[in-house]
DNA sequence: AACCAGGAGAGAG
DNA sequence: CTCTCTCATGGT
């Protein structure tokens, strides 16, 4: 039975708050990097870290690979967390290699890619997912602790639910659309962000 | 001044 | 499988 009601949250998120433009234009390997930067912290905190890479030289997957931890960690401490950070962010330039081997990565399939990311220390589900769906632009939804949320604030599902039966209730309720899986998780990590400060009713008529 | 942020991993039960 | 801890800065 198709789940109606994801399709129309939806529909209502995107009427509320318009287009939401996350990681349209930014490249493949700023993306992965910012994916591991954003674990368990503020996007805010995010930007300095990425702005210390780049204005000392250093936003490649060669010259990080060359980059000692210690210069590593300093340049990300904005972003918290630097120790593990830094060690994760070593590890997936090392899959990332170079540009040139990128064009290769590209050409995989979704399951590939996939299997080889969570097989990267640092990289979970929830990870794995937001570089597939930004970086590689694969159709594949991310679901959040927001999304779970609204999902059970909704109704549609009683309690919490293992990852992947979550993402396969949002794959069998959505047209496969690369476009409607980007925008409906910003829109659900916006809705939730702001309903904190304003207590705005989810309601959907 | 505790609490949380666009999580993941390791450990225990 | 499901908790619980840890990691750490920066903003309310």
């Amino acid at each position: 039975m198709k789940n109606k009601k994801i399709l129309n949250l939806y529909q209502f998120l995107r009427k509320k708050y318009g287009k939401l433009i996350w990681w349209t234009h930014e490249t493949p390997f700023e993306i992965m990097i910012g994916a591991i930067l954003v674990q368990n912290t503020q996007w805010k905190n995010v930007e300095k870290a990425l702005e210390n890479l780049k204005n000392n030289n250093m936003f490649s997957a060669e010259k990080i690979r060359r980059l000692s931890l210690e210069t590593l960690i300093q340049l990300i401490k904005p972003a918290g967390l630097y120790n593990q950070k830094a060690t994760r962010i070593k590890s997936i330039c090392d899959w990332y290699k170079d540009e040139s081997h990128f064009q290769v990565l590209r050409r995989k399939r979704t399951a590939t890619l996939r299997k080889e990311l969570l097989s990267i220390n640092g990289i979970g589900h929830e990870t794995a997912d937001a570089i597939l769906l930004y970086g590689f632009k694969r159709t594949i939804f991310v679901v959040d602790a927001y999304s779970q949320r609204l999902l059970i604030n909704e109704g549609v599902i009683e309690k919490q639910m293992p990852y992947l039966e979550l993402q396969s209730l949002f794959h069998n309720a959505l047209p496969k659309s690369y476009l409607l899986y980007s925008q409906y998780h910003a829109l659900i990590v916006h809705h939730s962000k702001t309903l904190k400060t304003s207590r705005i009713s989810y309601d959907t008529k």
